[in-house]
DNA sequence: CCTTAATCCTGGAAGC
DNA sequence: TGCTTCCAGGATTAAG
Protein backbone atom coordinates (compact mmCIF):
# COMPACT_ATOMS: atom_id res chain seq x y z
CA UNK A 1 0.00 0.00 0.00
CA UNK A 2 1.61 2.55 1.59
CA UNK A 3 3.17 5.43 1.16
CA UNK A 4 2.60 8.88 3.24
CA UNK A 5 -0.39 9.09 3.38
CA UNK A 6 -1.91 5.83 4.00
CA UNK A 7 0.74 5.17 6.86
CA UNK A 8 -0.55 8.05 8.04
CA UNK A 9 -3.84 7.63 8.11
CA UNK A 10 -3.07 4.15 9.39
CA UNK A 11 -1.55 6.20 12.28
CA UNK A 12 -4.35 8.27 13.09
CA UNK A 13 -6.78 5.40 13.44
CA UNK A 14 -5.01 3.11 15.31
CA UNK A 15 -4.00 5.38 17.70
CA UNK A 16 -7.64 6.72 18.34
CA UNK A 17 -8.08 2.97 19.28
CA UNK A 18 -4.98 1.41 21.18
CA UNK A 19 -3.49 4.56 22.96
CA UNK A 20 -3.72 3.49 26.81
CA UNK A 21 -4.89 -0.04 26.26
CA UNK A 22 -2.42 -2.98 27.85
CA UNK A 23 -0.97 -5.40 25.47
CA UNK A 24 -1.52 -8.73 27.62
CA UNK A 25 -0.43 -10.52 25.15
CA UNK A 26 1.22 -11.03 21.58
CA UNK A 27 0.85 -14.09 19.04
CA UNK A 28 3.47 -14.70 16.94
CA UNK A 29 1.66 -16.49 13.93
CA UNK A 30 4.53 -16.71 11.58
CA UNK A 31 8.13 -15.49 12.82
CA UNK A 32 9.96 -14.37 10.33
CA UNK A 33 7.63 -11.13 9.52
CA UNK A 34 9.20 -10.43 13.27
CA UNK A 35 12.99 -8.96 12.34
CA UNK A 36 15.59 -7.37 14.20
CA UNK A 37 17.47 -7.90 17.32
CA UNK A 38 14.42 -9.16 19.55
CA UNK A 39 12.59 -10.91 17.05
CA UNK A 40 10.99 -13.59 17.86
CA UNK A 41 10.37 -12.18 21.94
CA UNK A 42 7.07 -11.04 22.60
CA UNK A 43 8.27 -9.41 24.82
CA UNK A 44 10.25 -7.07 22.54
CA UNK A 45 6.87 -6.46 20.54
CA UNK A 46 5.33 -4.57 23.80
CA UNK A 47 3.95 -7.53 25.70
CA UNK A 48 3.26 -6.23 29.32
CA UNK A 49 3.39 -2.43 27.94
CA UNK A 50 0.71 0.15 27.61
CA UNK A 51 0.71 1.67 24.60
CA UNK A 52 1.56 5.52 25.11
CA UNK A 53 2.04 6.82 20.96
CA UNK A 54 1.89 5.20 17.38
CA UNK A 55 4.47 7.69 15.71
CA UNK A 56 5.49 7.78 12.00
CA UNK A 57 8.64 8.58 9.81
CA UNK A 58 7.85 8.09 5.81
CA UNK A 59 6.82 4.73 5.35
CA UNK A 60 7.42 3.26 8.60
CA UNK A 61 5.20 3.19 11.93
CA UNK A 62 6.07 2.83 15.33
CA UNK A 63 4.19 1.47 18.30
CA UNK A 64 5.53 2.43 21.87
CA UNK A 65 4.65 1.38 25.24
CA UNK A 66 5.27 3.05 28.26
CA UNK A 67 8.08 1.03 29.21
CA UNK A 68 10.05 2.26 26.00
CA UNK A 69 9.79 -1.04 24.15
CA UNK A 70 8.54 -0.10 19.98
CA UNK A 71 7.44 -2.58 17.47
CA UNK A 72 8.26 -0.51 14.20
CA UNK A 73 5.74 -1.66 11.61
CA UNK A 74 6.33 -1.96 7.50
CA UNK A 75 3.38 -2.27 5.80
CA UNK A 76 5.73 -3.22 2.36
CA UNK A 77 3.47 -3.94 -0.49
CA UNK A 78 0.18 -5.26 1.02
CA UNK A 79 0.45 -5.10 4.89
CA UNK A 80 -2.11 -3.69 6.73
CA UNK A 81 -2.20 -2.99 10.75
CA UNK A 82 -6.13 -3.17 11.99
CA UNK A 83 -7.41 -3.01 15.03
CA UNK A 84 -11.37 -4.01 16.14
CA UNK A 85 -13.00 -6.97 17.52
CA UNK A 86 -12.37 -10.71 17.18
CA UNK A 87 -14.87 -10.62 14.85
CA UNK A 88 -13.63 -8.24 12.62
CA UNK A 89 -10.43 -10.26 12.48
CA UNK A 90 -11.51 -13.58 12.33
CA UNK A 91 -11.38 -15.31 8.64
CA UNK A 92 -8.77 -13.18 7.65
CA UNK A 93 -6.03 -15.20 5.65
CA UNK A 94 -2.39 -13.82 6.11
CA UNK A 95 -2.86 -12.61 10.01
CA UNK A 96 1.10 -12.66 10.94
CA UNK A 97 0.80 -11.40 14.92
CA UNK A 98 -1.61 -10.27 17.21
CA UNK A 99 -1.41 -8.04 19.93
CA UNK A 100 -4.19 -9.02 22.34
CA UNK A 101 -5.38 -5.88 24.17
CA UNK A 102 -8.29 -6.83 26.53
CA UNK A 103 -11.70 -8.39 26.40
CA UNK A 104 -12.87 -8.65 22.13
CA UNK A 105 -10.25 -6.18 20.96
CA UNK A 106 -6.98 -6.58 19.42
CA UNK A 107 -4.75 -5.40 17.12
CA UNK A 108 -3.25 -7.30 13.85
CA UNK A 109 -0.61 -7.55 11.64
CA UNK A 110 -1.53 -8.94 8.06
CA UNK A 111 0.45 -8.94 4.92
CA UNK A 112 -0.39 -11.31 1.97
CA UNK A 113 2.84 -10.59 0.48
CA UNK A 114 5.06 -10.32 3.37
CA UNK A 115 7.16 -7.94 1.57
CA UNK A 116 6.24 -5.68 5.29
CA UNK A 117 7.64 -6.44 8.55
CA UNK A 118 7.92 -5.52 12.53
CA UNK A 119 10.96 -4.95 13.80
CA UNK A 120 11.23 -4.96 17.47
CA UNK A 121 13.74 -1.98 19.51
CA UNK A 122 13.83 -2.00 23.27
CA UNK A 123 13.31 1.88 23.63
CA UNK A 124 12.73 4.56 21.20
CA UNK A 125 16.49 5.59 20.85
CA UNK A 126 17.29 2.51 19.69
CA UNK A 127 14.89 2.66 16.78
CA UNK A 128 16.11 5.94 15.92
CA UNK A 129 19.59 4.97 16.46
CA UNK A 130 19.62 1.58 14.68
CA UNK A 131 16.68 2.11 11.93
CA UNK A 132 15.40 5.46 11.46
CA UNK A 133 18.44 7.18 10.73
CA UNK A 134 18.90 5.34 7.74
CA UNK A 135 15.86 7.59 6.18
CA UNK A 136 15.79 11.17 5.20
CA UNK A 137 13.63 13.76 6.39
CA UNK A 138 9.71 13.36 6.69
CA UNK A 139 8.44 14.39 3.53
CA UNK A 140 5.70 16.58 5.10
CA UNK A 141 8.47 17.97 6.90
CA UNK A 142 11.76 18.61 4.69
CA UNK A 143 12.70 22.14 3.86
CA UNK A 144 13.94 23.43 0.61
CA UNK A 145 17.52 23.48 1.32
CA UNK A 146 17.78 20.00 2.53
CA UNK A 147 15.59 18.70 -0.71
CA UNK A 148 17.43 20.44 -2.44
CA UNK A 149 21.19 19.20 -1.01
CA UNK A 150 19.80 15.76 -1.37
CA UNK A 151 18.96 15.43 -4.87
CA UNK A 152 22.06 17.55 -6.10
CA UNK A 153 24.38 14.77 -4.22
CA UNK A 154 23.18 12.74 -7.80
CA UNK A 155 22.79 12.62 -11.22
CA UNK A 156 20.49 10.27 -10.97
CA UNK A 157 16.85 10.83 -12.46
CA UNK A 158 14.40 12.90 -10.84
CA UNK A 159 11.80 10.42 -10.08
CA UNK A 160 14.66 7.65 -9.11
CA UNK A 161 15.86 10.18 -6.65
CA UNK A 162 12.87 11.49 -5.11
CA UNK A 163 11.96 7.25 -4.60
CA UNK A 164 15.17 6.97 -2.64
CA UNK A 165 14.41 6.88 1.34
CA UNK A 166 17.45 8.48 2.47
CA UNK A 167 16.67 11.68 0.34
CA UNK A 168 13.42 12.13 1.46
CA UNK A 169 10.66 9.74 3.57
CA UNK A 170 7.60 8.58 2.56
CA UNK A 171 7.03 9.06 -1.35
CA UNK A 172 6.55 5.89 -3.72
CA UNK A 173 5.52 5.39 -6.51
CA UNK A 174 1.94 7.00 -6.92
CA UNK A 175 2.91 9.93 -4.88
CA UNK A 176 6.38 10.94 -6.75
CA UNK A 177 4.41 10.63 -10.16
CA UNK A 178 1.59 12.75 -8.73
CA UNK A 179 4.06 15.78 -7.97
CA UNK A 180 6.37 15.33 -11.01
CA UNK A 181 3.11 16.42 -12.75
CA UNK A 182 1.88 18.93 -10.72
CA UNK A 183 5.32 20.64 -10.70
CA UNK A 184 5.81 20.19 -14.39
CA UNK A 185 9.01 18.06 -14.33
CA UNK A 186 9.92 15.88 -16.71
CA UNK A 187 10.63 12.22 -14.39
CA UNK A 188 14.31 11.22 -16.27
CA UNK A 189 15.18 14.85 -15.24
CA UNK A 190 18.49 14.83 -13.35
CA UNK A 191 17.91 15.57 -9.67
CA UNK A 192 21.05 17.77 -9.85
CA UNK A 193 19.48 19.94 -11.95
CA UNK A 194 17.31 21.13 -9.29
CA UNK A 195 17.96 24.85 -7.78
CA UNK A 196 16.38 26.16 -5.07
CA UNK A 197 13.35 27.88 -6.55
CA UNK A 198 12.17 24.35 -8.07
CA UNK A 199 13.12 22.57 -4.96
CA UNK A 200 11.27 24.96 -2.67
CA UNK A 201 8.54 24.87 -5.52
CA UNK A 202 8.39 20.90 -5.19
CA UNK A 203 8.03 20.76 -1.20
CA UNK A 204 4.99 23.64 -1.69
CA UNK A 205 3.42 20.45 -4.01
CA UNK A 206 4.88 17.74 -1.84
CA UNK A 207 2.93 18.94 1.10
CA UNK A 208 -0.40 20.08 -0.66
CA UNK A 209 -0.38 16.63 -2.40
CA UNK A 210 0.16 14.60 0.46
CA UNK A 211 -2.16 16.86 3.03
CA UNK A 212 -5.02 16.42 0.54
CA UNK A 213 -4.23 12.75 0.05
CA UNK A 214 -4.35 12.27 4.01
CA UNK A 215 -7.76 14.22 3.77
CA UNK A 216 -9.09 11.93 1.76
CA UNK A 217 -7.77 8.73 3.49
CA UNK A 218 -5.36 8.14 1.26
CA UNK A 219 -5.46 6.14 -2.18
CA UNK A 220 -6.46 2.47 -1.96
CA UNK A 221 -5.94 0.35 -5.36
CA UNK A 222 -6.13 -3.09 -4.04
CA UNK A 223 -5.42 -4.03 -0.71
CA UNK A 224 -4.89 -0.62 1.21
CA UNK A 225 -7.35 -0.09 4.46
CA UNK A 226 -6.70 2.27 7.62
CA UNK A 227 -6.82 0.69 11.24
CA UNK A 228 -10.47 0.41 10.89
CA UNK A 229 -10.89 -1.14 7.52
CA UNK A 230 -11.86 1.57 5.65
CA UNK A 231 -10.17 2.26 2.09
CA UNK A 232 -9.52 5.85 1.05
CA UNK A 233 -10.40 7.81 -1.44
CA UNK A 234 -7.59 9.79 -2.73
CA UNK A 235 -7.20 7.73 -6.17
CA UNK A 236 -9.96 9.15 -7.47
CA UNK A 237 -8.60 12.30 -7.37
CA UNK A 238 -5.32 11.18 -9.20
CA UNK A 239 -4.00 13.25 -11.81
CA UNK A 240 -1.23 10.67 -13.76
CA UNK A 241 -1.27 8.01 -11.38
CA UNK A 242 -3.16 4.69 -13.16
CA UNK A 243 -4.17 6.67 -16.53
CA UNK A 244 -2.15 5.73 -18.69
CA UNK A 245 -4.16 6.40 -22.10
CA UNK A 246 -6.52 8.62 -20.52
CA UNK A 247 -6.15 12.27 -21.44
CA UNK A 248 -4.67 14.57 -19.48
CA UNK A 249 -6.83 16.34 -16.79
CA UNK A 250 -5.13 19.64 -17.85
CA UNK A 251 -4.65 19.93 -21.58
CA UNK A 252 -6.36 16.89 -22.87
CA UNK A 253 -3.29 14.88 -24.37
CA UNK A 254 -3.35 10.99 -23.97
CA UNK A 255 -1.30 10.67 -20.96
CA UNK A 256 2.02 8.51 -21.16
CA UNK A 257 3.59 5.01 -19.75
CA UNK A 258 7.03 4.81 -19.50
CA UNK A 259 9.71 2.82 -17.59
CA UNK A 260 11.85 5.05 -15.29
CA UNK A 261 13.86 3.82 -11.98
CA UNK A 262 12.36 0.07 -12.85
CA UNK A 263 8.54 1.89 -12.11
CA UNK A 264 5.87 2.12 -14.04
CA UNK A 265 5.74 5.74 -14.69
CA UNK A 266 2.94 7.75 -16.13
CA UNK A 267 3.09 11.30 -17.49
CA UNK A 268 1.60 14.12 -19.87
CA UNK A 269 4.03 15.04 -22.81
CA UNK A 270 2.82 18.19 -23.03
CA UNK A 271 2.92 18.90 -18.98
CA UNK A 272 6.04 17.50 -18.56
CA UNK A 273 8.00 18.53 -21.22
CA UNK A 274 11.85 16.92 -20.86
CA UNK A 275 13.28 20.76 -20.99
CA UNK A 276 11.20 22.00 -18.07
CA UNK A 277 8.26 24.25 -18.75
CA UNK A 278 8.84 25.70 -15.34
C1' DC B 1 28.53 6.30 -9.72
C1' DC B 2 24.61 4.50 -12.13
C1' DT B 3 21.06 1.30 -14.04
C1' DT B 4 18.82 -3.01 -14.58
C1' DA B 5 17.19 -7.37 -13.11
C1' DA B 6 16.20 -10.59 -9.75
C1' DT B 7 14.31 -11.47 -5.40
C1' DC B 8 11.12 -11.95 -1.44
C1' DC B 9 5.37 -13.55 -2.03
C1' DT B 10 0.18 -13.65 -3.09
C1' DG B 11 -3.64 -12.68 -5.83
C1' DG B 12 -6.35 -9.86 -8.99
C1' DA B 13 -7.02 -8.81 -13.76
C1' DA B 14 -6.51 -9.55 -18.42
C1' DG B 15 -5.87 -12.58 -22.33
C1' DC B 16 -6.85 -16.75 -24.82
C1' DT C 1 -15.29 -21.70 -17.23
C1' DG C 2 -10.48 -22.48 -16.78
C1' DC C 3 -5.83 -21.98 -17.64
C1' DT C 4 -1.81 -18.91 -18.36
C1' DT C 5 0.54 -14.74 -18.16
C1' DC C 6 1.37 -10.35 -16.48
C1' DC C 7 1.35 -6.95 -13.17
C1' DA C 8 1.37 -4.61 -8.58
C1' DG C 9 1.87 0.47 -3.55
C1' DG C 10 8.46 -1.61 -1.39
C1' DA C 11 13.22 -2.31 -0.66
C1' DT C 12 17.50 -4.85 -0.91
C1' DT C 13 20.98 -7.25 -3.39
C1' DA C 14 23.81 -8.65 -7.08
C1' DA C 15 25.32 -8.05 -11.61
C1' DG C 16 26.63 -5.32 -15.65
Amino acid sequence: MPELPEVETVRRTLAGQVVGRRVQKVQIHRAEVVRGDLRGEAVGLLEGDRIREVLRLGKQLAVVGDHGGVACVHLGMTGSLCCGSDKAMAGLKHVHVVWEMGKNRRMWFRDPRRFGGIWGFASEEALWGQRWNKLGPDATLITPAKLQKALNRTRRALKAALLDQQVVAGLGNIYVDELLFVTHLHPEMPADAVNRALAARMVRSMRRILEQAVNAGGSTLRDYVDAQGQAGGYQNQHKVYGRKGLPCRVCDRTLEATVVAGRTTVSCPVCQPREGGG
